[in-house]
DNA sequence: CTCAATTAAATTGGGCACTAACAGATCGAC
DNA sequence: GTCGATCTGTTAGTGCCCAATTTAATTGAG
């Protein structure tokens, strides 16, 4: 079994042994990967998170937005506010609970859907990795967000 | 209905479907996990990174620090202020090339790496996957990471 | 029921990080 | 000395988190 770098040490403080680092360079060269294809939609990348969310379930409420992306409020409102200046979504006050604001897609939203649809398929094909390796990778990052997420300490 | 092992469409719009997704949550995820960490070594995250790499290797310029962490200087040039503020690096240029600004660590900052050592333990701790899972992990980040930065639209 | 306290949802403000675009200084070649 | 390239720093805009505030709904004591 060929192994392409030696097992690090317990607690290794060289940068290349982190698995943190690698995730967090991976999340921001894909994020620039994908800063030119969004340029073209008016979007960016948290922005366009929020619009699948939109595109699959309009008219849902800040902070189900919040659980869904897990974003704080405190991100979304000003991200909100943006997607409704730019004419994308519209918000109002839910009249069942005035406390909740309820987000949903102008026209203009739900017609750029038929645009991003190229989207992921041209990130797709930048990441090149095999059906195998993207489902490996969801697998172990899902796995990796809960385990870090729960609070437990358990291996 | 049950969609957690079926292959996503190629050209889904669903959050759930979207590796990119899973990998900004995860990093976010992680990056909240150091967040109690390193608020007590009196660090952020993009300056513990920054810490790792002078522990290693002593007097590196900012435009190696980019190179090493994939950032800009627009983006150190603050941050390293903001660590020489914190009495834990120096700036000065070099006297062969002044162009150049050579970060040293301060003796503070040298013994800080001994308080640091019991972060990616606790981390690796709480992320809670087997030496095979992280080194897969690691693997698949770093193949992505180089596809996507490439400007390679190889499959 | 009425009023005060508590809880919930969203917003606001401040600090740090990231990017793109630009400005200053220095180096090397000529 | 001039010119192009290199290295660093600065500015403006967005995103992210934390803490504090505002508004609305709920609960509890009388």
């Amino acid at each position: 079994m060929d192994r392409t770098a030696a097992e690090p040490a317990e607690g290794s403080l060289l940068l290349d042994d982190q698995l943190c680092f690698a995730l967090y360079a991976a999340s921001r060269a894909v994020t620039a990967r994908y800063r030119p294809l969004l340029d073209e939609l008016g979007l960016t990348y948290p922005q366009y998170l929020v619009m699948l969310v939109l595109w699959d379930q309009d008219s849902v409420s800040v902070r189900e937005l919040g659980a869904a992306l897990q974003l704080e409020s405190s991100t979304l409102s000003p991200l909100l506010k943006r997607l409704e200046a730019g004419g994308l979504v519209t918000r109002e006050r839910r009249p069942d609970d005035e406390r909740s604001v309820a987000i949903r897609l102008t026209e203009d939203g739900a017609r750029l859907r038929d645009r991003a649809r190229a989207v992921p398929v041209a990130i797709g094909d930048a990441m090149g990795l095999t059906p195998e390796q993207d489902a490996m990778a969801k697998r172990l990052l899902r796995l990796l967000t809960v385990n870090v997420s729960d609070g437990g300490s358990g291996g």
